[in-house]
RNA sequence: GGGCCGUUAGCUCAAUGGUAGAGCAGUAGGCUUUUAACCUAUUGGUUGAAGGUUCGAGUCCUUCACGGCCCA
């Protein structure tokens, strides 16, 4: 036995297709070296089908005169051999496809005979000239081939591709090399997240890392993993959020950071939810929750401006059109909540046993804990959220569920804090800070009384972080933006898998 | 966590409780402008796993695993 269960047990799926390749694999070994890397490519597919496919533009004649040798590397996709000539597509780093003319006598000796024992997988580096078909499809016509890459596995069928979701996700490698759409996804995801950092940088904002690993986990209400460190004997948490760190920050004079990184969260998978997943904060000395909100209308202009294939600021979602062009539409979380129930009234809204009522009659879930600030936002989050499909900015939000944010001056049971809500879903969440650290140590203290009640997401009481604002930390708001949910608006993703790469996925079962 | 659906050849899919099949891929042969190339022949299965019912189970029942969708 092995002593480490872990690593994967020894390939027992060996079919006869890969046997087969094996085989091919141990005959090229024999031939000298089977993974060769001295072939260099100096032209790629999208750049050679941008600048000659115009047809009418480069017709055959045209491109003989021009007559230039190009060096490409990429998979081959599919064959169309015929005696001693054949057709090959390849796929190279461009994500592109192009077609090769292989004819025997055009090729050095053997080369056309080695080729047709190679497979559809195989990574091949071509040199050629262009050429336009009889059909009309620019190709190259081959002088030389050579196999750069042996491929044991099969792929996925040429013409259904590969839709089994679950092969999907675990062999993402497979997923982006016969899907194109994947791999669009995920340039359009790199493209959104390159926007954001220059608009950040733009406004002057510094790009900092923080810890993953924290003693004390905080800045969300959420489950935290617990790890261990060996070497010190201690348990670490991965963090849930970055906040408490970025705002030590402000005190330390960076007054304006930015954080774009991975938080850890210990609940359920679905749709919308992966264990890991990518957040965007931001914090802003001197500035409060509206000019947060001029800021994030601002990135959302701009951002959604900028994108490929977007015009007007109009993004399709799952068959709605969501318009992020223009100024976004405001309503309190209170007004928003009245409106709908209309069995509420403003003076009820502090009324816990009025809204446990109210949940109860409409079937929505309450705890006995809970008091009026948590009860409204399940009443909001039950009957309002949803409805809300283009981008809305709500706010005021109960100081129970804000147990980091500034009181409202005017009323100081309510949080100057927004969400941005886009397609029924939280996109952002940004408030003043609160910088009073007697303020903070109790609130602190409420969420440690929440957790010994039994509540497991309610944050721990850290120390440092007093200590921090005992120093002073200047006036201030911060903003969350799900990065994640973000790319899913602007690729009109369904799941929040299909914009990871590599989805939380249960282990495959072994044997 | 609950409900519904799914898992059959490498891939995409069929198969009233009664002989597990097709297309593509593969293999062998033919074909020097094809493009889902074409023509001929042909290989390939622990039907997700384990039990049960039955003369007989891919199909019915139970449990489990993994996935998808919806709900919490």
């Amino acid at each position: 036995m092995t002593h480490n269960e872990q690593n994967q047990t020894p390939e027992v799926d060996e079919n006869r297709l890969i046997a087969e390749r094996r085989e091919k694999l141990h005959a090229l070994r024999g031939q000298g070296e089977a993974f060769p890397n001295d072939f260099r490519v100096t032209a790629d597919a999208a750049t050679l089908l941008e600048r000659f496919g115009d047809a009418e533009r480069w017709d055959q004649e045209t491109l003989e005169s021009h007559d230039e040798q190009y060096r490409l590397a990429g998979r081959i996709l599919s064959r169309r051999i015929m005696g001693k000539a054949s057709f090959v597509h390849i796929q190279d780093s461009s994500g592109a496809r192009i077609q090769l003319y292989l004819r025997r006598d055009d090729l050095p000796e053997g080369v056309y005979q080695a080729f047709k024992q190679w497979d559809i997988g195989d990574i091949v580096g071509v040199t050629g000239t262009l050429m336009r078909t009889r059909t009309g499809e620019l190709s190259i016509q081959a002088s030389d081939l050579k196999l750069l890459t042996k491929s044991l596995r099969p792929l996925p069928e040429k013409w259904h591709g590969l839709s089994d979701q679950e092969t999907r996700y675990r062999q993402r490698y497979v997923d982006l090399i016969v899907n194109p759409e994947v791999r669009d996804t995920f340039v359009r995801r790199s493209l959104i997240i390159r926007a954001i950092r220059h608009f950040f940088d733009d406004q002057g904002f510094l790009e900092v890392e923080t810890p993953m690993m924290h003693h004390i986990p905080g800045g969300a209400t959420a489950r935290p993993f617990v790890t261990h460190h060996n070497a010190l004997d201690l348990d670490l948490y991965l963090r849930v959020a970055p906040e408490l760190h970025l705002k030590r920050l402000l005190v330390g004079g960076l007054e304006k950071v930015y954080e774009i990184n991975r938080n850890f969260r210990n609940e359920g998978v679905s749709t919308r939810h992966n264990p890991e997943f990518t957040m965007l904060e931001f914090y802003w000395a001197h500035a409060d929750y509206n000019d947060l909100i001029r800021l994030t209308q601002s990135l959302f202009n701009q951002l959604i401006d900028d994108l490929p294939g977007v015009s007007g600021g109009r993004v399709e979602y799952q068959g709605e059109i969501i318009d992020f062009s223009g100024d976004y539409d405001r309503i309190e979380v209170v007004d928003a909540v009245i409106e709908h129930y209309d069995e509420l009234s403003r003076e009820d809204i502090k009324d816990a046993d009025k809204l446990r009522a109210v949940c109860r009659k409409h079937d929505i879930h309450a705890e006995d804990g809970w008091g009026w600030g948590r009860l409204l936002m399940e009443l909001f989050e039950a009957g309002v959220e949803r409805r809300l499909i283009q981008p809305t900015f709500v706010t005021q939000y109960p100081i129970e569920v804000s147990p980091l944010s500034r009181r409202n001056e005017k009323d100081p049971d309510f949080a100057d804090r927004f969400e941005l809500i886009i397609a029924g879903r939280e996109i952002a969440n940004g408030f003043s800070e609160l910088n009073d650290p007697e303020d903070q140590a109790e609130r602190f203290q409420a969420q440690v009384e929440a957790r010994d009640a039994g509540d497991a997401e309610a944050m721990h009481f850290d120390q440092d972080y007093i200590r921090a604002l005992e120093y002073g930390m200047p006036p201030a708001a911060g903003e969350g933006i799900g990065i994640d949910r973000l790319v899913m608006l602007l690729t009109d993703s369904a799941s929040i898998r299909d914009v990871l790469l590599f989805p939380y996925l249960r282990p495959e079962a072994t044997e």
